[in-house]
DNA sequence: ATGTTAATTATTCATTTGAATAATAACAAG
DNA sequence: CTTGTTATTATTCAAATGAATAATTAACAT
């Protein structure tokens, strides 16, 4: 049996100098929340394990108490920081097309809309454990879960929602909405699951590169979304 | 404090009589596996809890044990034994549509893809529990979840991804993989979240009957599908 | 009759886990 | 300099939980 300790960093107790060169205060604050990206993105929220988390962020676990509360809290945080920034770039992203054009393209307006998170995905491991995370989040059926994806979503969404509804006049608007929900579930599936798409294609997508696939995408979601009503 | 219990029923211990009028041997065992479904839907494969689902199927803790070893292997049994269903129900579905026809339309081929796992949803609590648990395990990044889902489905998968490639002989194969690969997104995704929808919808949801719902992905997807390469 | 096997419960074990509390050090303010 | 506040660790608590074992009883074969 190896001691397995799950050692905290060497630091003493008590308030951290700040006189090193590097360190600013909250530096634990965040090196807590990545790793909990991580954590919950492995795992799941019931699977992730705080003693486990501080271990890596290399702080004590009750630190994540006092910064954060309780476990889901945490998780809380976690996604309200990435979320936040992602409907973010969407809301810029729209602003952007509209102020080029009164009628942008169906395309244009989905690839705004996918774009940002695709970006994070590839940015970083953490990006891509946000969007894991996310992708388990909207697989959860608790009332939580449900109120958090309204909280940081439902805003932008409803923007596209109305965008589209103008560029396509000849659909119903609840119709678009519907599809919007279809749009959500293709590309959240696809963002988290794309190293294993290779399973059905029976080693063929090696030729597609990342941004290809992109683009296969915004085409498939598209033309749905333009079929006739 | 309320003495919670959580009793088992009250029956003898000892190989159970099969004389009774009602009661084949396994009973609870199907009894263990319908409860199983319903915990993991509500709270996934961490979340859900040995003893409640043996005291809510009505046994004793170590009876799962007995007949399906550890937890993981007590989910896997819970898969397979719904996933198989689903899986020959779309081998069927498309038997027969080839048998009717040798060029059937996009539309078709989709519809009798999707309409097995909509029927199972809408036929019982435990068939939408299993819709549930499938999501999430969608969701799920371990190579166990992985295999599981490919031993599963992968076969049927690739039987429609070849019917699609044949009625649709302008759009590439491997192209067709990857859209199959979208249309999986959005219907599990839908069909997992369909109570929700209505957030995005300001309401106008409710005029949409679930039939109707299911022909909107339907016409959705296709298009997609057809989308010029 | 009798011993064997199958199905079932009761009980115990060991570990994990989230939460809580207590201790401690740096810094700021009066 | 004393006192209070903030950030941090060490330690403890209590509950939950999956697994394991032991006990019990009924059916069945010989």
């Amino acid at each position: 049996m190896v001691e397995q300790k799950l050692k905290t960093k060497n630091r003493s107790p008590g308030r951290p100098s700040r006189t090193g060169a590097f360190g600013n205060v909250s530096d634990l604050r965040d090196s807590i929340l990545d790793h909990a990206e991580l954590a919950f993105a492995e795992a799941g929220f019931e699977g992730a394990n705080l003693r486990e988390i501080a271990s890596l962020a290399g702080v004590n676990q009750a630190l994540i108490r006092y910064y954060f509360g309780s476990k889901a809290d945490l998780f809380d945080e976690c996604f309200r920081r990435r979320g936040g920034l992602l409907a973010g770039h969407r809301h810029v992203n729209l602003d952007r097309l509209l102020e080029i054009s009164e009628n942008p393209s169906v395309e244009d307006l989905v690839y705004a809309y996918l774009k940002p998170q695709w970006d994070m995905k590839y940015s970083s491991p953490n990006g891509a454990a946000f969007v894991a995370m996310q992708a388990r989040l909207h697989a959860e059926p608790e009332e939580h879960a449900l109120r958090l994806r309204r909280e940081i979503y439902d805003a932008s969404v409803k923007r596209y929602i109305s965008a589209l509804s103008q560029v396509l006049p000849q659909v119903p608007k609840d119709i678009i909405s519907v599809r919007m929900a279809f749009l959500v579930g293709a590309y959240l599936f696809m963002l988290n699951d794309l190293g294993r798409i290779g399973d059905l294609t029976e080693g063929h997508l090696t030729s597609f590169g990342k941004d290809e696939m992109l683009d296969q995408l915004v085409r498939f979601l598209a033309a749905g979304l333009r079929a006739p009503a």
